[in-house]
DNA sequence: ATGTTACCTAGTGATATAAGTAATAGAGAATGC
DNA sequence: CCATTCTCTACCGACAATATCACTAGGTAATGC
C-alpha cells in the first residue's frame, strides 16, 4: 500500500492555490493511531471517504483500519487516473467519481450494497462505520453545516448510529462549530453542534501570519478565544507542513462524534435557535419578541432567570429551557418555517 | 451589497450642494470643458458636505418653524464650519425672515443680532436678500423710530437700493412704498413693472396665515380623541356607501359644505341639462359632458369643471389623513351605537373600528413622546440640556430613560413637534396597511422609511397650505373668474431642506415601534398540554427578522389571528399616487411640475446627485424647454374611465375566480398541509425537496396575492374616478422616457388597466375612423404581421363575433375576445366598433373616445438601422415601403431554421462516420447529432421572439438560454431532460442570427460598449480626488471616476447612474437600517455602464422621438404614448402617422453617433487613459526618462533608483507633481495620435506568452497524462521558473489623452424613405 | 492659563450570516504569487 | 505581470440585508503643573 501511495502522490495538480492535500503517508498513519483507529481494525469498518483527492490519506487510513469496504468518492476528473491506480486489484477499495456533494451518491452506495452496516443504537459509538471528508474547498463549510443538521435529525449516515466523522476543514469553520457559549465565534451552528456532537481536534494548523493575526485579534477582543481550549492531538511542532502539504493553506482536522442526545421538539428547537441567534448579543428580554406576536409578554415570566442573559452566552441546557417554554406556548406561530423570496426574474410580457 | 437609497434626499439638498460645487468648480481647474456641452463633472464632495450638514440644515428649518430662535442661532453657527458661504447666507436670511415675521417690533434686536453674527462668522457674507430683510425690519420700526431706516439706507447706498427695489420677489409692496417714500427716491429710477406695481397699489404677494376653509380646526381635533363626542358626526357624515372606495370619500365627502362648489355643480348640471344632485356620489361628469352637443357649451362645461377640479384636487392632495381619521371615527361611533354586544371584540365587519381602537391606543404613546420632545427641543445642544430636564427624563419613576436614550431622542425631537400629533398614528397605520396590501412580506425598513417620509410630507403640506391659502384668498377677493393654474405657478417656491435619512428613519421607527407595541387584537390558541382553547389578547404585529438566502432582513409580521382582515377593503390611497382631477402643474423647471403640492423632479433619480446636478444646469440654461413642452402635452391629455369595461371587470373581480389573467382570490398565507412532511430522519434531499415545494407554494401564492392586491387598487381607483375627468402627470426616467406619476392606475399598465381608460374628449370617427378602429382591434388580436387589407378583413370576417362579444362578453358562447393578445382592450375595441356601427347618424358621426395605438415594429432596431444607415436592416424593420410588414422575428426564425438544417446534415455525416461506434461516442457528439433533430420541428416564432427583442437590451447567452428554455418548458411534449441542452443550442443560433441580420446595429452597439469602457477606465488628474484615495486603507484606485454622460437630441443631459455605492448604518430603535451614502466617493460600475449604454442610448433616442412627436401634436390632436406606442383618436391616426414619421426623419437627419463621439471627446477632454505600449518604441523611451525621475523622487532613501512599471495611481501622482519631474502626458500630447493608436493596438504578447498559455492548458486538461515519474518531477522543478521569460518588461504602462476611435461608417440608407413606409409604425 | 493623558464616542470597514449548486458557458474583473 | 479565481449573466419603470466588532480619529474631562 505504501508503495502504491508513493505513486499516487504524483496525482495532484501543481497549479492549485486552494485546498489542503496530505502527501505524507506516515503522518496519515500517525493521525489514525492518535485517534485510536488502530483499535478499530478488528471491526474492519466501512470507510466512506469523500474528496480523497490524490488519496494519500485514504491509503494510510486504509492500511490502519483494514476496512471491509473503503469507498473513495472523488468527482474531480484530475484525480481519476491516480485513484484508479490506487484501487486497482483491490476489491475492498473502490473508487467512484460520484460527487459526495450530491446526497444521491450516498443513496446509490446503499442501493448498490457497497454501504452495508447495521444500525447501532445511540447509546454506543458506531464501531464499524467511519466517514471522512476533505472539506477544504468553497463548499466545505456548507457541508459541515449540513452534516451537523443531519446529526440533529439523525438522518443520512447518522441513521446508522453515532458515526465517527473525520473532517478536514478550514480552521475558521472549526472555530465556528466548536465555539463554546461566550466565546468569540459562538454562532447558531455552534449551538447546534453543542447539541448533537462531541469533538476531538486532531490538527489545527495556521500559517505563522494567520497565527499572528489571530493572536492579535484574540488579544484585542473582549471575548475569549476558542483556541484557548482547542488543543490538537498532534501539535504543529510534530508536523513539517511545508513538506507534507503542497499548498500552504490553513486547515483543521476535526473528528465529530454524534452525541446521544435526542431533541424531541426539533422544529421548535431550530426555530428558537435561529431566531434568537439572529441577534445573539441582545438579552433575552429584547430577543424574545422575535419569536412571535406576544412572545415577550407571554414567555418572559416563565424564564425569569434567563431574561437578562444573551443567547450568545447561553449553554445548550439554557437554550433548551427556552425551547421547552416555547413549545408549550399556546400562541406560538403555526408555521415555523420562513421562506425566502428570490429576486423575481423579469418575465417576457406577451 | 445593496442598501436603501433615499430618493428624496437628492431632490433639494443635494442639488444645492451640486450647485455650489459647480460654482466653485468653474473658477478652479475644474471648469467644465465646453460651455455648450457641459456641465459639472462628477466629483466626490469631500470636505464641504457631510451628513451632519444635512441634518443641521433640516434642523434649522424645523427650529425656525417652531420659533426656537436660540437653537436656530447655534445651528447657524455650527453651519459655518460645515458649509459654504452662500448656504450660510441663506441660513441667516431664513432666520431673519422668520424672526422679523414673528417679532415685528423687536427691530433693534434684529440689527444687533446681525452684527453679532457678522462678528462671530467671518465667512458670512450678506446678500441682497439680507439687505432687503433689513430694510423691511427698518420699515417695521417706522412710526416709532426712523433711525434704523436711515442707517440702513445710508450703509446700503443708492445703486444697491435700486437693485433691491427692482426685484419684486425681495420685498413686499408696502415696504417698497415706505422705502421709496422715506428715501425720497425718484420713482422714475425704478423699473417699469415696479413703478406700475406701486401705482396699482397691489396688495403684497406674501403669505398670510388665513385658515383654509377646509382645514379641520383644532376644536375638532380635540374632540376626536374623545370617542363619545358626537357633535360633529352629522356635519361629517360621509356619503352612504363608505365601502365603495375610500378615495371616493376623500374626493367628495370633504367638500359637502363648500357653497362655491355646489354653485359650480349647479352650473354644470344646467349646461348638460342634468337634474341637480347635492350628493356628489351620484354625479357622473363624463355622462353630463357627453350629453352636451353644442361645442361652445362643451367648452364652457370644461372650463367650469376644470375650475371646480382645481379645488377638488387641492383638497384631495392636502386632506388625505383627516379624511381617513374621520372615517374611522365615524364608523367606530356608529358601530358602538349599533352593536353593543360585541363591543370589545374585533369587529370583523369593520376594520375601521379596529383602526380607531388602535389609533386610540397609540395616541397616549405619541403624546408622551411629544412631551419629551417638548422638553428637549429648546436646548441648542445635547450637552446644554439642563440638569433638571435631564433628571426628569432619567427619573426611574418618571420617563425612566437612559442618558443615551435621551441623546437619541434629542436628535429628532424638534421634528416631532412640527405636525399635528393626531395625524401621526393615522399615517403610521395607513402606511402599514398600504404596504400590507401590496407586498407579501412587510419589510421593516420600507415601513420606517415610508412612515418617516410621510411625516415630512405632512409637514411640508402644512407649510404649503399656508402659502397657497394666502394666494387663494387674495385671488378670490379680486373675484377672479377662474383660478388659473398659471396664477399658482407664479408662487415663489417655498424653499425647504429635505429631511435627512437619519431623521426620517428614526421618526419612522419610533412611530412604527409605538404602533406595533400598542395595537392589539384578541387571539385564541390551543394549549399544547390540555388541548383546550386559550383566549387572550396579543400584539397585532411584531418585529422580527428572516433569512433571505444567507442574509437577514428585518420584517414586520402580522399576528396569524388577524386572518387577512386588513386586506382589500377601505384602503387609503396616497392622493399623490392618483391621476389628477385638474391639469397637472406644467413643467417649467426641472423640479416644478406634476402634482400641485409635491415637489416632483422631472427625472426619476435614485438619489443620484450627479444626475440632478446636470439636469439643474441644463434647466438653468433653458436647454430643456423642448422636453418640458413635450411632457406637458402628455400631462394635458385628459382621460376618463371606460364604464363598460369597469362594470365588466368588477363583475369578474367579484366572482373571485380566475379569469384570463385576473387571478382568483387567495389568502395571504396558503395552506401547506397538503404537502406531505417527510420523516425527521429522511434523506436530506427529501427534506430539501419538501422545503422547496413549500417555498414554491408560498411564493406562488404571494405573487397571486400581490397581483390581486394590485388589481384591487386599480379597480378601486377606477371606481372612484368613474365619470371624472382626469389627467396623468408624467415625468421621465433618466434616459428621457416618460412615465405617469400615478403608479397604480395608468395607461402604461397591463391589459386590464389600459382597457379601463379612454380619452375624455371625444372625436367623430370621420371617414377613416372606423377603418382605424378595426385595424386597432386586429392589432390587439395579434394580427399585425399581415398587411392592412388583411387585418381589416380579419375584423370584417369576424364582425358577427365582434358584435356578439360586445353585446354579451360573459356569455360562454362569446369567448372569441378572450383569444386576443390583449383581450380586455380588444373587448373595449369590439364595443366601440359595435357602437359606431349602431350610430344612428352613421359611423362617421359616432363620437369615439377610444385610443387607437400605432406601434413601432422593433423600435430599437428601427433606431439602430436609421443610425447606421443600414439598408438591409432598415428593410427588415419597415423603414422602407413594402407591401407587407416585415417581421423581424420571422426573419430570424428563418435563419435559425437554416442553421439547424445545416446542423442536421452535419450530424448525419457524423453519424455515418461513427457508424457502429456510436454507443461509445462521447456524450457531446451524441448531442450534436440529436439536438438539431429534436429542435427542428418545434421551431416557432414564439421561441425566438423574446430573445430577438431583448437582444437590443444586450441579452447574453445565459439569458437567452433561460428564455428559450422557458419556452421549451411550455411545450408539453418536449423531453424535459433535453430542455437545457436544446435551449443552449438554440440560444447560440438565435444570437448569431440576429447579429448577422443586423450587422450594422451590432457595430454601433460594440462601438458604444467600447466608448463606455474607455470613459469608465479613464483617470482624472485631481489632487483632491487622489488624496481621497490615499486616505483610504483600500488599494488606491484612480479610474472609474466618470460615468457615461451624453445629451439627447432634445437637450436632456443623460447620466448613467451606475456606481458602486457605499452604505452607512442608521441606528434606530428597532434595528439598523443601511442607506446609500451619497456623499462618499462612488466609483462607477464599469461593467454596468458598458452593458447598459447601448440600450440606454437608443432609449434616449426613442424618447426624443416620442417627445418631438408629442410637441408636434400639441393643440392639433390628442396624444398619449407608451414609449414606442403612440395613441390618438381613431379619426386622427392619419395625422399622427404623418407627424411621427416626419419627426423620425428630423431626428435622424444628422449622424447622431458622430455627434455623440464629438460630445464624448469634448466632455472627457481632460481625462487620461491608461494604455500599454511596447517598451522599446521611441515614445516609451522618452517617457521612461520621466518615470525614472519620478521614481528617484519618490523612492525610499535606501532603495536604488531602478526603472520599473509604474502603477496607475503612481502615474496620476506623477502628473500631479509634474512641476518637479515634468509631465509624461505632455510628451504623448505631442506625439502623433494615429501612431499612438498603432502602438496601443500592437500585441504586446510575443511567443513567450504563447508558451505560457500552452502550459496552462496542460495543467488543466492534460493532467491525466502525467503518468511517468520524470515528467512529474520535471514539471515540479520548472513550475517556479515560469516567469523567466517575463522578467523583462515588454511593454510599459502610460497615460495618454482621452480618445475615441472612429465610428462605424454610416450606410447609404436614406431615412426620408420612412415618410412613405406604411408599416413603420402600424 | 495651558499641556498632557486617559477616557469616551461616533464613525468606518470587515466579517459572518444559512446551509444545496438540479443543470450548464464565456467574458471580464479581481486577486495574488 | 500574468495566471488563477471570482462574478455575472436584459434596459427602464423598481422598490432596498443586518449584526457585531475592532479600530480610529477626534473630542472631552481629568489631572497635574
Amino acid at each position: 500500500m505504501q508503495n502504491r501511495t508513493l505513486e499516487c502522490r504524483k496525482f495532484f495538480p501543481r497549479f492549485r492555490k486552494t485546498g489542503v492535500t496530505l502527501l505524507n503517508y506516515d503522518l496519515g498513519k500517525k493521525i489514525s493511531s492518535k485517534l485510536g483507529y488502530d483499535k478499530l481494525t478488528s471491526f474492519h469498518p466501512t470507510v466512506v471517504d469523500a474528496y480523497p483527492e490524490c488519496g494519500v490519506f485514504s491509503a494510510s487510513l486504509n492500511s490502519t483500519l483494514q476496512p471491509k469496504k473503503h469507498i473513495l468518492m472523488e468527482p474531480l476528473k484530475m484525480y481519476s487516473k491516480g485513484l484508479q491506480f490506487l484501487v486497482q486489484d483491490n476489491p475492498k477499495l473502490m473508487y467512484t467519481s460520484n460527487d459526495p456533494y450530491d446526497w444521491t451518491s450516498f443513496k446509490e452506495l446503499e442501493e448498490k450494497g457497497y454501504l452495508k452496516e447495521p444500525v447501532v443504537p445511540y447509546s454506543d459509538v458506531h464501531p464499524s462505520l467511519i466517514y471522512t471528508a476533505n472539506l477544504v474547498h468553497t463548499h466545505g463549510e456548507q457541508l459541515v453545516a449540513q452534516y451537523l443538521n443531519c446529526m440533529l435529525r439523525r438522518s443520512w449516515l447518522f441513521k446508522y448510529g453515532r458515526v465517527r466523522t473525520l473532517l478536514w476543514m478550514n480552521p475558521k469553520t472549526a472555530l465556528k462549530i466548536l465555539a463554546s457559549p461566550g466565546y468569540q465565534n459562538r454562532a447558531r451552528i455552534s449551538c447546534i453542534r453543542e447539541a448533537v456532537a462531541d469533538y476531538r481536534v486532531v490538527i489545527f494548523h495556521e500559517s505563522p501570519e494567520s497565527q499572528a493575526k489571530a493572536k492579535a485579534k484574540a488579544a484585542a477582543s473582549r471575548f475569549q478565544n476558542e483556541r484557548e481550549y482547542l488543543t490538537p492531538l498532534i501539535p504543529d511542532s510534530e508536523i513539517d507542513f511545508e513538506k507534507d502539504f503542497p499548498y500552504q493553506n490553513d486547515f483543521a482536522l476535526i473528528e465529530l462524534i454524534p452525541r446521544d442526545n435526542y431533541i424531541e421538539n426539533l422544529d421548535e428547537f431550530e426555530y428558537v435557535v435561529t431566531h434568537l441567534m439572529m441577534r445573539m448579543k441582545v438579552p433575552l428580554r429584547v430577543g424574545l419578541e422575535y419569536l412571535g406576536a406576544g412572545a415577550l409578554e407571554d414567555l418572559a415570566p416563565k424564564l425569569p432567570h434567563l431574561i437578562n442573559k444573551t443567547p450568545f452566552n447561553m449553554s445548550h441546557d439554557e437554550i433548551m429551557q427556552i425551547v421547552e417554554v416555547f413549545t408549550l406556548w399556546p400562541f406560538k406561530p403555526k408555521l415555523l418555517l420562513d421562506f425566502y423570496e428570490e429576486s423575481l426574474l423579469a418575465l417576457g410580457n406577451n | 451589497m445593496v442598501a436603501r437609497r433615499f430618493r428624496y434626499l437628492a431632490a433639494s439638498n443635494a442639488a444645492r450642494i451640486w450647485q455650489g460645487r459647480l460654482a466653485s468648480t468653474m473658477t478652479s481647474s475644474y471648469r467644465a470643458p465646453m460651455a455648450n456641452v457641459s456641465t459639472p463633472r462628477y466629483k466626490a464632495p469631500i470636505h464641504l458636505f457631510d451628513n451632519n450638514r444635512n441634518h443641521t440644515w433640516t434642523l434649522l428649518e424645523a427650529c425656525l418653524d417652531l420659533n426656537n430662535f436660540k437653537r436656530a442661532e447655534s445651528l447657524i453657527l455650527a453651519l459655518e464650519n460645515i458649509t459654504q458661504s452662500s448656504d450660510l447666507t441663506m441660513a441667516v436670511n431664513m432666520y431673519l425672515r422668520k424672526f422679523i415675521d414673528t417679532n415685528p417690533d423687536r427691530n433693534q434686536d434684529v440689527v444687533d443680532w446681525l452684527q453679532l453674527i457678522k462678528l462671530k462668522m467671518p465667512n458670512f457674507e450678506p446678500n441682497e436678500v439680507t439687505d432687503a430683510l433689513m430694510l423691511r425690519n427698518a420699515c417695521l420700526a417706522l412710526p416709532r423710530s426712523h433711525s434704523l431706516l436711515t442707517k440702513a439706507l445710508s450703509t446700503l447706498g443708492k445703486p444697491k437700493l435700486i437693485s433691491i427695489l427692482n426685484q419684486r420677489e425681495l420685498l413686499d409692496v408696502e415696504t417698497v412704498k415706505q422705502v421709496v417714500e422715506y428715501s425720497q427716491l425718484d420713482i422714475q429710477e425704478l423699473s417699469t413693472p415696479i413703478q406700475q406695481l406701486l401705482q396699482d397699489d397691489m396688495s403684497p404677494l406674501e403669505s398670510t396665515e388665513i385658515e383654509d376653509t377646509n382645514t379641520v380646526n383644532d376644536d375638532e381635533i380635540v374632540n376626536i380623541s374623545d370617542p363619545i363626542a358626537k357633535n360633529d358626526a352629522d356635519t361629517l357624515t360621509p356619503t352612504s356607501s363608505i365601502g365603495l372606495a375610500s378615495i371616493r370619500y376623500a374626493l367628495k365627502g370633504l367638500e359637502l359644505n363648500d357653497n362655491n362648489e355646489d354653485h359650480d355643480i349647479l352650473k354644470l348640471c344646467a349646461l348638460s341639462n342634468t337634474p341637480y344632485s347635492h350628493n356628489l356620489e351620484d354625479i357622473n361628469f363624463f355622462e353630463m359632458y357627453q350629453k352636451i352637443e353644442n361645442p361652445e357649451d362643451r367648452k364652457q362645461f370644461d372650463a367650469i369643471l376644470e375650475k371646480l377640479n382645481i379645488r377638488r384636487q387641492q383638497t384631495l392632495e392636502t386632506k388625505g389623513l383627516e379624511a381617513a381619521r374621520m372615517r374611522w371615527k365615524y364608523t367606530f361611533q356608529r358601530l358602538v351605537k349599533l352593536d353593543q354586544k360585541s363591543d370589545a371584540n374585533i369587529s370583523l365587519h369593520s376594520t375601521d373600528k379596529l383602526k380607531w381602537e388602535w389609533f386610540q391606543a397609540m395616541m397616549p404613546l405619541v403624546r408622551k413622546e411629544i412631551e419629551i420632545a417638548k422638553l428637549l427641543a429648546p436646548f441648542p445642544e445635547f450637552n446644554k440640556i439642563s440638569t433638571s430636564v435631564l433628571d426628569v427624563l432619567t427619573d426611574k419613576n418618571g420617563y425612566n430613560l437612559t442618558r443615551s436614550e435621551v441623546k437619541y431622542k434629542f436628535f429628532y425631537a424638534p421634528f416631532l413637534l412640527l405636525v399635528n400629533p393626531e395625524n401621526l398614528p393615522a399615517l403610521t397605520m395607513n402606511e402599514l396597511i398600504r404596504l400590507h396590501n401590496q407586498e407579501f412580506t412587510l419589510k421593516s425598513t420600507i415601513l420606517m422609511e415610508r412612515i418617516g417620509k410621510n411625516v415630512e410630507k405632512e409637514y411640508q403640506l402644512g407649510q404649503q397650505k399656508k402659502s397657497i391659502a394666502g394666494i387663494k384668498t387674495e385671488e378670490a377677493s379680486k373675484d377672479a373668474v377662474d383660478l388659473n393654474p398659471k396664477d399658482i405657478e407664479t408662487l415663489p417656491a417655498i424653499p425647504h431642506a429635505k429631511w435627512d435619512p437619519e431623521t426620517i428613519l428614526r421618526i419612522g421607527s419610533l412611530l412604527l415601534k409605538m404602533f406595533i407595541s400598542s395595537a392589539r387584537i384578541r387571539v385564541s390558541g390551543k394549549d399544547p398540554i390540555t388541548g383546550l382553547e386559550v383566549k387572550s389578547t396579543a400584539p397585532a404585529f411584531y418585529h422580527t427578522y428572516k433569512y433571505q438566502m444567507s442574509t437577514k432582513i428585518g420584517i414586520i409580521k402580522c399576528n396569524p389571528n388577524m386572518n387577512d382582515i386588513l386586506i382589500g377593503e377601505n384602503q387609503t390611497i396616497n392622493p399623490q399616487q392618483l391621476p389628477m382631477l385638474c391639469k397637472p402643474k406644467p413643467w417649467t423647471s426641472w423640479n416644478s411640475g406634476g402634482y400641485w403640492y409635491a415637489n416632483t423632479s422631472i427625472i426619476r433619480t435614485n438619489n443620484c446627485p450627479e444626475q440632478e446636478a446636470y439636469i439643474d444646469v441644463a434647466s438653468s440654461r433653458n436647454q430643456l424647454n423642448a422636453v418640458y413642452e413635450g411632457l406637458n402635452v402628455l400631462n394635458d391629455t385628459s382621460w376618463t374611465v371606460n364604464k363598460n369595461m369597469l362594470q365588466l371587470i368588477s363583475k369578474i373581480w367579484n366572482s373571485k375566480e380566475t379569469f384570463i389573467d385576473i387571478p382568483a382570490h387567495v389568502e395571504a398565507m396558503p395552506d401547506l398541509s397538503s404537502i406531505p412532511k417527510p420523516a425527521r430522519d429522511c434523506d436530506p434531499a427529501a427534506l430539501r425537496d419538501y422545503r422547496r415545494k413549500c417555498r414554491e407554494v408560498v411564493l406562488k401564492n404571494g405573487s397571486l396575492y400581490s397581483q390581486r392586491c394590485d388589481l384591487n387598487y386599480k379597480l378601486d381607483i377606477a371606481r372612484a374616478l368613474l365619470g371624472e375627468k382626469f389627467y396623468m402627470p408624467h415625468n421621465l426616467d433618466f434616459r428621457g422616457r416618460a412615465y405617469p406619476l400615478s403608479p397604480h392606475f395608468n395607461h402604461l399598465g397591463n391589459d386590464v388597466s389600459r382597457s379601463l381608460l379612454i380619452f375624455w374628449e371625444g372625436k367623430k370617427l370621420g371617414p377613416n375612423g372606423l377603418w382605424w378602429l378595426k385595424l386597432h382591434l386586429a392589432n390587439l388580436f395579434g394580427v399585425n404581421k399581415s398587411n392592412y387589407a388583411e387585418r381589416i378583413s380579419f375584423v370584417d370576417t369576424n364582425i358577427e363575433k365582434v358584435i356578439q362579444c360586445a353585446e354579451d362578453p360573459l356569455n360562454k358562447n362569446n369567448s372569441w375576445w378572450k383569444t386576443a393578445d390583449a383581450p380586455f382592450q380588444a373587448l373595449a375595441a369590439c364595443i366601440e366598433i359595435r357602437e359606431a356601427l349602431n350610430c344612428p347618424q352613421g359611423h362617421e358621426n359616432y363620437i369615439s373616445h377610444l385610443a387607437v395605438h400605432q406601434d413601432g415594429s422593433c423600435n430599437g432596431l428601427q433606431h439602430y438601422a436609421a443610425l447606421g444607415g443600414d439598408v438591409e436592416g432598415a428593410r427588415e424593420v419597415n423603414l422602407e415601403r413594402a407591401d407587407k410588414p416585415q417581421d423581424v422575428y420571422s426573419r430570424v426564425l428563418e435563419i435559425v431554421k437554416q442553421k439547424v438544417a445545416k446542423d442536421i446534415i452535419k450530424g448525419q455525416a457524423l453519424e455515418k462516420e461513427l457508424e457502429g461506434k456510436l454507443t461509445s461516442a462521447s456524450q457531446n457528439i451524441k448531442a450534436q447529432i440529436e439536438i438539431p433533430n429534436l429542435v427542428s420541428p418545434i421551431l416557432t416564432r414564439k421561441i425566438v421572439k423574446q430573445t430577438v427583442m431583448t437582444n437590443v437590451y444586450g441579452v447574453t447567452f445565459v439569458g437567452a438560454r433561460e428564455q428559450i428554455s422557458n419556452r421549451l418548458a411550455d411545450l408539453p411534449d418536449f423531453p424535459k431532460n433535453k430542455i437545457f441542452s436544446s435551449s443552449a443550442y438554440l440560444a447560440k443560433h438565435v444570437l448569431n442570427s440576429v447579429r448577422e441580420l443586423f450587422e450594422s446595429a451590432h457595430e454601433i452597439q460594440d462601438w458604444l460598449g467600447m466608448a463606455a469602457k474607455r470613459i469608465c477606465n479613464a483617470v482624472v488628474i485631481d489632487k483632491e480626488l487622489s488624496e481621497n484615495y490615499k486616505s483610504k486603507k483600500s488599494k488606491p484606485k484612480v479610474s472609474s471616476v466618470s460615468a457615461v454622460i451624453w445629451t439627447n437630441p432634445l437637450g436632456l443631459p443623460i447620466v448613467q447612474p451606475y456606481r458602486e455605492s457605499k452604505t452607512r448604518a442608521v441606528t434606530t430603535e428597532m434595528q439598523n437600517v443601511y442607506i446609500v451614502d451619497p456623499y462618499s466617493f462612488q466609483p462607477v460600475n464599469t461593467r454596468k455602464q458598458r452593458t447598459a449604454l447601448p440600450p440606454n442610448y437608443v432609449h434616449s433616442l426613442d424618447a426624443s422621438h416620442m417627445l418631438m412627436t408629442a410637441r408636434a401634436c400639441a393643440n392639433r390632436i390628442t396624444f398619449a404614448s407608451v414609449h414606442d406606442s403612440y395613441w390618438t383618436h381613431a379619426s386622427d391616426v392619419d395625422c399622427l402617422n404623418k407627424t411621427l414619421r416626419e419627426k423620425f426623419v428630423e431626428l435622424h437627419s444628422t449622424y447622431l453617433i458622430e455627434q455623440l463621439r464629438n460630445e464624448f471627446l469634448q466632455r472627457y477632454a481632460d481625462h487620461l487613459e491608461i494604455v500599454r505600449i511596447p517598451a522599446d518604441c521611441d515614445l516609451a523611451m522618452e517617457i521612461k526618462e520621466v518615470h525614472l525621475k519620478y521614481i528617484a523622487l519618490t523612492k525610499e532613501k535606501s532603495s536604488k533608483t531602478k526603472l520599473r512599471i509604474l502603477t496607475a495611481s503612481e502615474l496620476v501622482d506623477l502628473e500631479l507633481r509634474k512641476d518637479k519631474v515634468g509631465s509624461a502626458v505632455d510628451i504623448v500630447r505631442n506625439y502623433d495620435r494615429a501612431k499612438l493608436e498603432q502602438l496601443c493596438a500592437e500585441p504586446t504578447k510575443s511567443s513567450g506568452s504563447q508558451k505560457q498559455k500552452s502550459l496552462k492548458t496542460k495543467s488543466e486538461e492534460e493532467f491525466n497524462d502525467f503518468t511517468n515519474e520524470e515528467e512529474f518531477s520535471d514539471s515540479l522543478d520548472h513550475s517556479a521558473n515560469a516567469s523567466v521569460s517575463s522578467s523583462k518588461a515588454r511593454s510599459i504602462q502610460i497615460l495618454v489623452p482621452f480618445y475615441m476611435p472612429p465610428i462605424p461608417k454610416r450606410g447609404s440608407f436614406d431615412v426620408r424613405k420612412v415618410l412613405d413606409s406604411p408599416y413603420f409604425f402600424s
